[in-house]
RNA sequence: ACCUGUUCAUACUGGA
C-alpha cells in the first residue's frame, strides 16, 4: 500500500493524470486500498488540471470506505472548485461540510480568497464576520486574504485597519501578509508608508525575502530612482 | 520524545 500511495505522489508531482488514473482503475477492488493522504494528492492534481468533475467522483468515492475524506479532502475540493469559478458547486459543498462539521478556518478562508477573485466583496466581509461569530478565529491566512481583498478593490484604509486588528488581537503578520500590505501601498502610491512598513518587518524580526524587494525595487526604477533600486539590491545580496 | 510530510493567502520575478 505504501509503495503505490508514494508511486502516485510521485506521478501527481509529475503531472501525469493518465497514469494516474489508469493505476487508481486498477486498483479499485483490489486488496490494496490507498490511504486518504494519497487520495488527497490526487485531488488536488485533478483540480490544477481543471477537472474538478473527476475530482468531485473520487471524493465521494472516498466517502463509504475505509478511507474517509478528512479536512484536506474537502478543503482541497472546495478550493478546487473555488479556483474554478465554480461557486454554485463550492457553496454547496461548504454547506455540506458545515452539516458534517469538517469546516475548519482553512475552509473559511479558502471561500473567502474564492469569494474575493471573484470581486465578490460583500459576501466575502459577511462571511469573515460570520465565521468569528461561530467561533472560528482568524489566522494570518484569513487577514491577509482580506487586505488583499481590500487592497484589490481600492479600500486602503480597511485594508490598514484589519492590518492593525490582527496586530491587537495577536496574529503576528508575517512576509506574506507584510508584501501584501507593501504591494498595496505602492499602489496607491504611499511610498513611505511602504518602506516604513519594511523597517517595521524587520524591527520586528520578520525578514523580507526575495519577493519584498521585488517588489519595492521595480517601484523604485518606475520612480526613476536608480540609486535606491541598486541600494536596496545590494542589501537583499547581503543578507542572502 | 521531537521534527518533517497531503488543503488555504502576497497586482514580485523568472522558465516552457
Amino acid at each position: 500500500n505504501v509503495a503505490y500511495g508514494s508511486l502516485i505522489e510521485r506521478l501527481c508531482d509529475k503531472g501525469k493524470i493518465n497514469d494516474v488514473l489508469d493505476l487508481l482503475s486498477f486498483m479499485e477492488g483490489g486488496p490494496c486500498n490507498l490511504d486518504t493522504r494519497t487520495h488527497n494528492v490526487v485531488l488536488k492534481l485533478l483540480c490544477r488540471a481543471g477537472r474538478t468533475d473527476q475530482a468531485f467522483k473520487i471524493l465521494k468515492h472516498m466517502s463509504p470506505k475505509a478511507c474517509l475524506p478528512d479536512y484536506f479532502s474537502y478543503n482541497t475540493m472546495l478550493d478546487g472548485f473555488s479556483k474554478a469559478g465554480q461557486f454554485k458547486e463550492a457553496t454547496s459543498l461548504f454547506r455540506e461540510m458545515v452539516d458534517k462539521g469538517c469546516v475548519d478556518v482553512v475552509s473559511y478562508n479558502t471561500m473567502l480568497n474564492g469569494l474575493s477573485k471573484a470581486g465578490r466583496l460583500r459576501e466575502a466581509s459577511y462571511l469573515f464576520r460570520h465565521m468569528a461569530e461561530k467561533g472560528y478565529i482568524a489566522n494570518v491566512w484569513t487577514y491577509t486574504t482580506m487586505i488583499t481583498l481590500y487592497f484589490q478593490q481600492g479600500k486602503m484604509d480597511e485594508a490598514i485597519d484589519l492590518f492593525d486588528e490582527m496586530i491587537n488581537k495577536g496574529c503576528n503578520p508575517n512576509v506574506t501578509t507584510y508584501n501584501t500590505m507593501i504591494g498595496g501601498f505602492l499602489l496607491q502610491r504611499k511610498v513611505d508608508e511602504a518602506l516604513l512598513l519594511v523597517s517595521a518587518m524587520i524591527d520586528t524580526g520578520c525578514s523580507p525575502d526575495a519577493r519584498t524587494y521585488n517588489i519595492v525595487i521595480k517601484e523604485a526604477l518606475q520612480e526613476g530612482k536608480e540609486d535606491d533600486a541598486t541600494a536596496l539590491l545590494s542589501e537583499m545580496i547581503v543578507n542572502g
